[in-house]
DNA sequence: GCATCGTTCAACCTCTGGGTTGAATATCAA
DNA sequence: TTGATATTCAACCCAGAGGTTGAACGATGC
């Protein structure tokens, strides 16, 4: 039935970077700012196809536009990505805890079976 | 025409994590081994879409799965999101380099026109 | 005014993503 | 064997992504 579940800010970052085009053109932006023909000359696309991928990047937030006569000014702003990297590390945080608590476990075990070695169903390990 | 552009390893783990569903499954995983079927049980769609979500991890290679009988265990893999963190961190860091370098510039300039209080054309900032 | 430049809008195409349902497969339990 | 359980496969639907081309539109420069 397809919902319209609006999709939240992680979500539209990520997609907006799941893609090598709009990855290049975050690289070339956080060397300043640029204009959009000056960004889409390096690819190997027509111009509005880079036009629509900045507007996904807008959706973002990852960039931001600057009109200057007929001139749109491009720049990067780094601010969803420390989301994004918030999220990951939040992430990576659980693993490890879990792996942690996992490796204290077999170390007690591992204590327990020192202090009664009449155990026979050794773990290997 | 559509090449056959082979994506990389970064965009496979940035479209992966770019779903909520997908997300809330790696928490679920990161917390220990889970059957299909028990990872499926919170969501509100079918089994078979939630199998699909896991597909799509695993090609990302986000997760792993080691099937014993008829039950499949899936567990996380944190790899790909070091390398993305990895990227992003060049990224912040290419981003910073260059506001320092710009600020630099700046303060050049202010040297510059302190040591001659003659020109009349100061910078409003 | 008029041509040109920088950019987007609109329509279209094809491929993929996320979801469904129904059937197939493999394992376990009796 | 037979039936239940765990999971995937296959076919389909619809919306959206990524690309194209052609036209429109607002600044700029004579």
């Amino acid at each position: 039935m397809r919902m319209p579940t609006t999709p939240n800010h992680l979500d539209q970052t990520l997609l907006a970077l799941a893609d090598p085009t709009r990855r290049a053109i975050l690289q070339r932006l956080s060397a300043g700012e640029t204009r959009v023909t000056e960004l889409a000359q390096p690819f190997a696309m027509s111009l509005n196809a880079v036009s629509k991928h900045i507007r996904v990047l807008e959706r973002a937030k990852l960039v931001h536009r600057r009109r200057e006569g007929r001139e749109h000014l491009l720049s990067f702003t780094p601010k969803p990505m420390d989301d994004v990297a918030r999220w990951m590390d939040a992430q990576r945080a659980n693993w490890s805890a879990r792996l942690q608590a996992l490796d204290d476990l077999l170390q007690e075990e591992d204590r327990a079976a020192a202090s009664a070695p009449a155990d026979k169903k050794g773990r290997t390990r």
